[in-house]
DNA sequence: TATTGTTATACTCTATAACTATA
DNA sequence: TATAGTTATAGAGTATAACAATA
C-alpha cells in the first residue's frame, strides 16, 4: 500500500538524492536552501530578501537566516537599496559567484549520477512530472 | 538552472504534498512517518523496531521515538519476544487497526487529490520513475 | 496602515554516541 | 563479542509572533 503512494515515494527518492548532494558538495559545506537561493540570487541580483523569499517558498525570516550564512562566508551581501531605506539589495560578491559556478559543476555531477539509472528521455519525464506536480 | 535539477524539483514537490497530508490527516495528527511505520506494522505484525527501522530506512533510536509516539496514543504496542528477551514484537492494537483503516482512507483521498493534476498513466510512470530513483 | 527586515522562540525530524541487558 | 533497545544530545530546517524602521 506505501508504495503505491506518491509522497511517501518522493520522500525515499529525496532522501537518497539529499544524502548524495551533501557527499558531492560536503566539502563546500553548502546547504541545498543555500545552493537554492545562490541561484536565484545570481539569476536575479539585487532582488529583496522578501522576494527571495516567495521565490523559494520559505517564510521572510527564513530567508533572514539564510543570508546570515552566506554573507557570513562572504559570497552574498545585503546593499541598501537608494530607493526604499526599508528593504536590500541581495547579490552574490565575487567570492560568491566564483563559488556558485563551482557548485553548478558539482550539482550537475550530483544530478547526473543521481538519475543515472534512468535514460535521458526518462529523466526529462521525471522533471517534468515533478513540475506539474508542485505547479498545479 | 534550479529548474533542470531533480533534487530541488523533488524537494519542492515534496513541500507541497506534505502540505496537503497534514491538511488533510490534520485531526488525527498522525505524522508522515508515523502512517508509514503504522502500515508496516499492520502488514508484517510482530516485527522488531530494527527491522522497522532498517525498512523505514532510519536509525534504531528514530524507530523508539516512533514507537513511544504510537504507544502514547494507544495505537500500538510492544509485546516482549518469548524467544529473545532482547526484543519487543511490536503489533497494532484495536485502535491502531482502526486507525489505519481509516488513515489509509483519508491518505488515498490526499494521493488522488495531489496527483489530480496528472493521467493515471502519468501517475504510474511517476511512481516508477520515483522508485528506479531510490532502489538503483 | 502596510511592509521590510529582524529577533526570539519553538517544534519536527533525524543522526551520533554511549549506555544496559541480553545473546 | 555482537545485537536490541534506550537515552541524551545536537543539528538542520522551518514556522509563528512580535518588534522597529520606513513607506
Amino acid at each position: 500500500m506505501l508504495d503505491d503512494i506518491v509522497g511517501y515515494r518522493l520522500r525515499r527518492a529525496q532522501v537518497l538524492v539529499y544524502q548524495d548532494y551533501v557527499r558531492t558538495v560536503g566539502s563546500l559545506d553548502i546547504r541545498p536552501a543555500q545552493f537554492a537561493a545562490m541561484t536565484i540570487i545570481g539569476a536575479n541580483p539585487g532582488l529583496s530578501q522578501t522576494t527571495l523569499a516567495a521565490t523559494m517558498g520559505i517564510d521572510r525570516s527564513g530567508a533572514v537566516i539564510l543570508i546570515d550564512a552566506l554573507e557570513e562566508k562572504a559570497l552574498a551581501a545585503r546593499v541598501p537599496s537608494p530607493v526604499d531605506r526599508r528593504t536590500y539589495a541581495i547579490v552574490l560578491t565575487d567570492k560568491g559567484q566564483a563559488t556558485l559556478a563551482q557548485l553548478k559543476q558539482l550539482v550537475m555531477e550530483h544530478d547526473d549520477r543521481v538519475t543515472a539509472c534512468l535514460t535521458p528521455e526518462e529523466r526529462v519525464q521525471l522533471n517534468a512530472l515533478l513540475l506539474r506536480l508542485y505547479q498545479g
